[in-house]
DNA sequence: CTGTTAGCGCATTCAA
DNA sequence: TTGAATGCGCTAACAG
């Protein structure tokens, strides 16, 4: 599939100038005679030509384009934070260009590489829960290629990050369990690769204790995150001699799918079985009975998120990392 | 922000040999030493090199990247045929970069010169709702760069696209509405820039014609998509002196809004209004009633439209553009 | 104000 | 098997 696209030399040819007279013509470069610039401008539009931004990423070594890699979007949080990043990062004259993974390290890797041989001029990363590895992304830092970490942290690379505040979030969520009276608290946590999880983990065991109530080891699961082995575990917890009368869970989608193991079961929610999920999720509030859970911040998060990118861009290369953690917000409703 | 990255250069210069031969042992060109290639690879893993993508591009005309546009992907519809058609892509040796414009038509245009700036093989789009002017897309046409349209089809442009059938899902949603006693069928409908809106109030008006009842043009109402308005919408019908018993909306946000209206005006569902929505989005049957609706084979559209895009790219440029459309589905549950 | 020249990083002829 | 030379499309430095 050849095809030929138009180029500034075929203009200067038709025109009978030199190609850098049109290169200037077309960047409104200050030197060059109004006239003549009109001509080349028009004959562009005639000739429907489009600069290759290639050949001038290749010559200034930046293509004012950045990367958004995340785990996956389909659940609502993520395709949120990217939007309220891309506002900001859009108006800073930025394009962006978005690679999911599907929860896959393997394909996180190929989507970094091909950011990477793409020369993006920065990155922001969510990665996923299988990413144990991160020398896809000290790549870049090798390279001077600015990093932000938002949700999803690694810890030990040393790149300005955004978070939510998971701790308090959990917190503040099994003590409002507590103080209307639940006693047996469990948790459906993810995956401990996973800061958020361990952090939200940390919360609930600390709101236990601050209540001085036992930290019971056969309430806490972690699991995959996938909605196949949430329902096994839910049942288990059920089943047991003395099954949880609440149960907080790692994110809203687990807590739907206890809401409808309940319903399967005939478990009334919240008499019987109270629950608590994490992100507000537009779905908490449509489904009956509402779903008591943590609030995220989506869109400061995309926005804080491309801020420091956008620091980190523009040079300003701090010695310190500047790691910013957003409030959460817990938010009741009939489940709990 | 300067930065050096290791070039095939540098590898040969501390090699002690030409550029072109560290290119080749690079490419696996047959015509190299054994040893050589040896060791242009370990130093090039020792020293970090990348190829850099955006040299090639430029020399061989070509990205092996294709752009997904979509209007937005807030919806899980978007996502969900992204993530198949970039499944069949990235087997087919592509990268993917996803563009989304908010449904915004200017967002859409900026994303289309950065496609285009980018040189991107291929071009997979959904146009926003306020597309009326395809000149961004059709200068990809222009350029041979395949263009496949999925979803929302611009049937002007002489290119591959990939539907639902449309006319059908709608025409069978208002048939069992009828079935089960419906006599007062309104149907909220988008905006008629879209052809999917189009397909589905013709498969409505015919679904009523065919079983002899009128079409009443206030029952019929074109809305912008935003839920602010359907909620005015609805609240409009239900106000009629001869409120409708049935309401069949162009999507499920929006058949959900009408759940929600019913339960804040007391009104149950299904005995006073039976509701149909369109998409299955998962909400659809976590809601109190399930929602019936009409499922999009979503992982089909995706799949469907990158076949479409890998075979105008691969060349076989037929005289006719093939167009796709795939079968959508009834689901009954308690809202009807 | 305009033309000439160089070079970004690479693959690919053509010679050796 | 290797090296030298060419050019993809463009901007920028330099010279008129």
């Amino acid at each position: 599939m050849q095809r030929h696209l138009t180029t500034i030399i075929d203009i200067a040819r038709q025109l009978g100038i030199s190609k850098s007279t049109v290169s200037r013509a077309l960047t409104d470069h200050p030197n060059v005679n109004a006239k003549t610039r009109q001509r080349v401008l028009e004959l562009a539009e005639q000739l429907d030509y489009q600069r290759n931004q290639l050949a001038i990423s290749l010559l200034t070594n930046q293509t004012r384009t950045i990367g958004i890699l995340v785990p996956e979007f389909i659940s609502y949080f993520f395709p949120r934070v990217i939007i309220s990043a891309q506002q900001v990062l859009t108006k800073a004259g930025y394009n962006v260009v978005i690679c999911q993974s599907g929860e896959s390290y393997e394909m996180e890797v190929s989507n970094a590489h091909t950011l990477l041989a793409n020369r993006v001029d920065g990155l922001l990363v969510s990665h996923t829960k299988e990413t144990r590895n991160f020398d896809h992304l000290r790549t870049f830092q090798r390279k001077s290629i600015p990093v932000v970490f938002f949700n999803r942290v690694c810890e030990d690379m040393n790149v300005p990050n955004v978070t939510v505040d998971d701790y308090r979030g959990a917190f503040v969520a099994v003590e409002h369990l507590i103080q209307s009276g639940r006693r047996r608290i469990a948790h459906l946590a993810g995956p401990d690769s996973l800061p958020n999880t361990r952090n939200r983990l940390n919360g609930y065991r600390d709101a236990l204790l601050h209540y001085g109530l036992p930290i019971e080891p056969e309430l806490i699961i972690s699991y995959d995150l996938t909605l196949e082995k949430a329902n096994i575990y839910i049942n288990h917890l059920l089943n047991l001699p003395q099954p949880p009368d609440a149960l907080f869970t790692i994110n809203d989608p687990t807590a739907i799918e206890v809401l409808k193991v309940c319903r399967s079961r005939g478990l009334h929610v919240p008499n019987e079985l109270a629950i608590v999920g994490f992100s507000n999720d537009p779905i908490s509030e449509l489904v009956e009975p509402g779903l008591t859970t943590v609030v995220q911040p989506v869109d400061d998060l995309g926005r804080e998120a491309a801020r420091l990118l956008l620091n980190a861009m523009e040079g300003s290369a701090t010695e310190m990392p500047e790691r910013v953690v957003l409030p959460t917000q817990l938010i009741v409703r009939g489940s709990s």
